[in-house]
DNA sequence: GCCAACGTTGGC
DNA sequence: GCCAACGTTGGC
């Protein structure tokens, strides 16, 4: 089993929406790295949900992999705030996975708090200028956080 | 709202 | 294939 990390705007999707929801689709992801993370993914994996794009900036709780991926189907949605006019239904270029809650974090571990862990100091999370939205998480990085709930 | 950092686009 | 211009991300 593989972990990972993936940012969502709360305002779109926040870990009390996912708990709500129970389970809900991955979508929108435009950047071919982290669209390359999302395929590597696995049923069963679990990922933090990290609030990005709000006033408390950090990781919020754990979901897990539902449904591996498969063509994300709101690139084909013209109406759609991620329609892509180059994808088809033939030749989709993005991936779209779900996702299940797991556990929704007491308090959120801020950004500003996880900078401070030298154990974390690898993550792409932490480091300057850092956009990548979908990035992969070492066990002993997954540990670390866990531990700081 | 600002702006640093990065990814993508498109002219050449 | 280079690289300038542009768009986006995301913290602050």
């Amino acid at each position: 089993m593989a972990y990972w990390l993936m940012k969502s705007e709360p305002d779109e999707l926040s870990i009390k929406g996912l708990e709500k929801l129970g389970s809900a689709r991955w979508d929108g992801v435009r950047n071919y790295q982290a669209r390359n993370f999302l395929r590597a993914m696995a049923v069963g994996d679990e990922f933090f949900f990290y609030h990005s794009s709000c006033p408390e900036p950090g990781i919020a709780g754990i979901g897990r992999i539902s449904l591996a991926a498969y063509p994300d189907p709101t690139a084909l949605e013209p109406q759609s705030h991620y329609f892509d006019p180059k994808a088809t239904p033939e030749k989709n270029p993005w991936s779209a996975i779900d996702v299940a809650h797991v556990e929704t974090f007491a308090r959120v571990l801020k950004l500003d708090y996880l900078k401070q862990q030298t154990a974390l100091a690898e993550m792409p999370l932490v480091q300057k200028g850092s956009r990548l939205s979908v990035m992969p998480v070492t066990a002993e990085q997954w540990a670390a956080v866990l531990g700081l709930r």
